[in-house]
DNA sequence: TTCACATTTTTGTTGCAACAAAAAAACACG
DNA sequence: CGTGTTTTTTTGTTGCAACAAAAATGTGAA
């Protein structure tokens, strides 16, 4: 237990791992929609699917448990979450506060560039709208968020709200992935990016709240839509 | 990969499991200062202190890790972080959005037994000040402010906080126990108790962010004074 | 001393097997 | 057909050893 002098910038953790790897990849299926609310995940069904040894598949569950992406819904058995409506408020006011502050601090640092890149980003997410490609909107529309609030210059703000991200994502991007398909996130973006011109920061919180409670009250909608057909289903 | 029923409430870890208890006390001791900034923590140490094999051990640091409660300083070295100015102004704000928005959350659910309960939690603390045990202060400050947020009804929400506090405690606990004896507190908490009687969300929030950014000056400070005296004595 | 290099020790990762406990399946009975 | 009950299978946890890579230590020259 020795004292050990600290190396500026060597923080993160390792990606080269394989369990660190798993979780990515894990991660990832999980945003895609690979799985559905109620499937189970087993240690040794992860271990094979990714082709490693038990210890990284269950490095990777274990990491997407604290993530809240997966659950147990019972000792020994870890599940995809079905997200409830109490979860998804929840989320929704963390994600407000957050992704608030983070717009609101992101500012100070934008400039020209990062500007462009932002309307480059918009320019896609129409794009892939026009075109219906539903994956790629989400897609886009996720780097936007994320190219915003990486200008706070706040990691472990940007680590959380990434995991705020990943625990909607796994149950509704797979699901519906016309969600985007009202365009109801446009003019908000417009408006960040005006913010951000401007070096507004009230409007720029402004601009990302409006666009995250749109976003709420699509997706609870939907919710209701599907809980519907699944009640007239039996 | 079946689909499985959610079994409803059954969320949480397992606190009987090796890993959960390896976790838990090594955040225990983090908090009460049994390791300073700097030190480096191994597997097999951590295995020895506490008595159980080495995969137990490996799930706790790795998940201190990911809590942030640790970090990597090199591919196979794990410290206790030195907590920056930078960091530390991280979490302020971070705790500013998260737990303003619990407070004002909290005052919905706010009854006379809870206002009994924060106000028996305040005696515990002006007590534990007058006889300057400075580790019972901190005990009872987080049992008060926890006690509020806890109203909110947003478990994730609570979880995210805490770690938050865990980061803060494991750098300033150990090293500065006198930090509570300003009393810096008191009026905030007071305050906050009489928001929830009143239940105006504002106002708690308000007592809650007020007594966050004296917490803060009274951290930035010592920390100036503890690199102050780091450098007068080489 | 200080720095570069070589050697030794320590360390995290990975894979795996044993085991108890939980989940699933099979069964029996109404 | 459902519904408890028993049997079988599956599963997570834990401990451990091998290995490569990193960290610590030692060495020697300037």
């Amino acid at each position: 237990m020795e004292n050990v002098s600290e190396d500026e910038g060597y923080h993160q953790h390792q990606p080269n791992r394989l369990g660190e790897m798993a979780y990515h990849n894990m991660k990832e299926r999980l945003i895609r929609g690979a799985f559905s609310p109620g499937d189970k995940l087993t240690i040794r069904a992860v271990s094979e699917m990714l082709d490693v040894s038990t210890t990284p598949a269950r490095d990777a569950i274990n990491r997407l448990v604290i993530d809240g992406a997966l659950i147990y819904s019972g000792p020994k058995t870890v599940i995809v979450p079905h997200l409830r409506l109490s979860d998804l408020q929840e989320i929704t006011q963390m994600r407000l506060a957050l992704e608030g502050l983070a717009a609101a601090l992101s500012v100070k640092a934008a400039s020209e560039a990062t500007i462009d890149e932002l309307e480059q980003l918009q320019a896609k997410i129409d794009a892939a709208l026009d075109e219906k490609r539903y994956f790629d909107t989400l897609w886009h529309n996720k780097e936007f968020h994320f190219a915003i609030y990486r200008l706070s210059g706040m990691p472990y703000l940007l680590q959380v709200i990434e995991t705020l991200w990943l625990r909607v994502g796994a149950s509704f991007n797979g699901l519906y992935p016309e969600f985007s398909e009202t365009r109801y996130g446009a003019r908000n973006h417009r408006n960040a990016i005006e913010a951000l011109v401007e070096k507004d920061a009230d409007a720029a919180r402004a601009a990302i709240e409006s666009d995250i409670r749109d976003g709420f009250r699509q997706m609870k909608k939907m919710s209701a839509d599907r809980d519907q057909r699944n009640l007239s289903r039996r």
